[in-house]
DNA sequence: TTGAAAGCGCTACCAA
DNA sequence: TTGGTAGCGCTTTCAA
């Protein structure tokens, strides 16, 4: 343990590793990556030496060295949002798993153009890049890009990157095929703002899927009322109220997704409206708290889109240099129906 | 632009902007970080030149130079639990808005006693380190403070270390006062599993305030059945059902947190047991969904928190290298309760 | 298989 | 106020 002037104590460097095993500092660092031959026995007595000093490579000077740093950038644009905070969950983990860290940045929901996603706090610090559910503006992608590392996205079609998700208008078509199916056909549909949102693409993908089901079951898209609600709960209960307050309500309302569907369904118990039997609704996601209120749902699996994401990172990093522009790799995980108590066949 | 023989390509270094602006590189570096005297007309000539050569500064180099990297690791038992999720949220603008990056690490909600949340992979990473909600046996304490780095713990009690959270007994007593006040004398309470769990001193020091309160109101602290959850929906479920299924069912019941009280709430509901008519309930957290189930509670500012153990972070990184042992600090943040319709006087 | 030494890009000390 | 230069701790040729 040397003391430095500035900063706290430091640790053992290789140095001292290889005054200790009698060897030189190159030797130490081929043995103790494993990597280049060594004699079982030098590797050994570096390995005793190592261990008894309580060594650890500087992650710093390796970084320096090699240009690598080993952490992985997160961008999101909210951290504590369900989707996010589990998404990042598998991310983290097959990060860990690969034995690179995480850096986490909230850039904020806004694809702003001043502040630009401060790039500059990511030059140099990170070996690839994640944004999860963010749009980006061109100029955002040309930023990103100019970072020369790997980027994936997931959620989001952006950008000329990987990217992993699931096929949103997939589940916009299995929602409303059930509402059909359940012979609904007074209907609404809660989506979210596609003025400025950050999930324009999910909502109008949604969308597209929704009509696609309409139309295979003969029934005219026009007849749905698409209402927009901000993705949140509050959002939900305005645009249910909205809805239930006109003349001729619907008897069924599907939200993008499972926030703003709980909001249509605290609309629906504040005006008397009985669910199902009088209205049904669904959502999308399968929140962890979806079933408290015994919420119909498309779900999606979301820690595994976390985990596929940051594989494609894994991946990317760990082809061979040379491998410029690979095919761009699209992986979609499927979605899946949940029913449960709040959907049930047309009233009369 | 240059290109290396391994990795991306790199940009330009402090040489080429020394070079365009006809200055040393002692000189970019100082004139570029506002530090130290420079003639302003050599600090225009040098900004200039980085500016037009889209220099930034190698984080990897710095660091090394100065010993310092600029991260502060958050270590999380999860990552998607309400509060956690939240809690970063605070944590991650107040380190961005002073400059300092995040790392994130799950380490796991068993105060494991094996991998010992490898802290090789924080060694000489970090200048900082914040951990949130997770118990940390011995061992633990003494791998982290190995590390050499201020430490911060937000929401438990454990190690040396400048800490943050609420006051859980004062939540607790609160809680069971609000419940008092209307009437109520059979009363459950719902922890959490005092066994192995990640938040023992939370669930402790909540009972802890139940029972002053319960004290203070002349009630016998024996009255109250304590029954355990696992701070989920499903645990809230089970634990609601046995109380409820009693032969002398409390006519309160108050859960630790608002995830365990929401599934009271369900158990309540399966029996056809009215709220608040019949029963009440209520929780600890304010959870964002908690008004959905229209459930009492006394709220915790959770961004609050973070954004405090963060700042406590960056003081101690601001404070002269020299200052070592402060007065160890101690932020408490206040509960405030929060009454909706789930909780009601108590039945004749 | 091993060692010497030249970087990696920046900061900070010491002179000028 | 500015420049020269010695590190920071590691990796990686190139020789031996």
């Amino acid at each position: 343990m040397v003391s430095r002037a500035d900063g706290p104590t430091t640790g053992p460097t290789i140095h001292d590793v290889a005054r200790s095993a009698g060897v030189s500092t190159a030797t130490v660092s081929r043995a103790l990556r494993g990597v280049d031959r060594v004699s079982p026995d030098t590797r050994d007595r570096v390995l005793r030496a190592a261990l008894s000093l309580d060594y650890v490579a500087s992650p710093t000077a390796t970084s320096l060295a090699t240009g690598r740093t080993g952490v992985v950038g997160v961008l999101a644009p909210f951290l504590s949002r369900w989707f996010f905070a589990h998404a990042l969950d598998g991310v983290e983990h097959t990060l860990r798993t690969h034995g690179l860290h995480l850096l986490l940045l909230n850039v904020g929901s806004q694809p702003s153009a001043e502040p630009l996603l401060d790039e500059v706090r990511l030059r140099k610090r990170v070996d690839a890049l994640l944004v999860v559910s963010r749009d980006l503006r061109a100029s955002e992608v040309a930023l990103l890009s100019a970072l020369h590392v790997p980027v994936a996205t997931l959620g989001v079609d952006v950008g000329p990157w990987d990217r992993v998700g699931v096929d949103d208008a997939a589940a916009g078509d299995t929602a409303m095929t059930h509402l059909l199916e359940l012979g609904h056909r007074r209907l609404a549909y809660v989506g979210g703002d596609v003025e400025q949102d950050v999930h324009v693409a999910t909502a109008v993908q949604r969308l597209v899927g929704v009509r696609r089901a309409l139309r295979r079951k003969g029934v005219d898209p026009a007849r749905v009322r698409v209402v927009v609600g901000d993705w949140t709960v509050a959002g939900g209960l305005a645009a249910g109220d909205a809805v239930l307050g006109q003349p001729c309500p619907p008897t069924a309302v599907l939200a993008a997704s499972d926030e703003m569907a709980i909001g249509v369904l605290l609309a629906a118990r504040r005006r008397g409206v009985r669910v199902p039997e009088e209205l049904s609704v669904m959502g999308v996601d399968d929140h962890e708290l979806a079933w408290t209120h015994d919420l119909t749902t498309v779900a999606q699996p979301v820690e595994a889109l976390g985990a596929a994401a940051a594989k494609l990172l894994v991946d990317a990093l760990a082809a061979p240099v040379g491998a410029l522009r690979r095919e761009r790799r699209v992986v979609t995980l499927t979605t899946s129906l949940v029913v449960r108590g709040s959907t049930g066949t047309a009233p009369a």
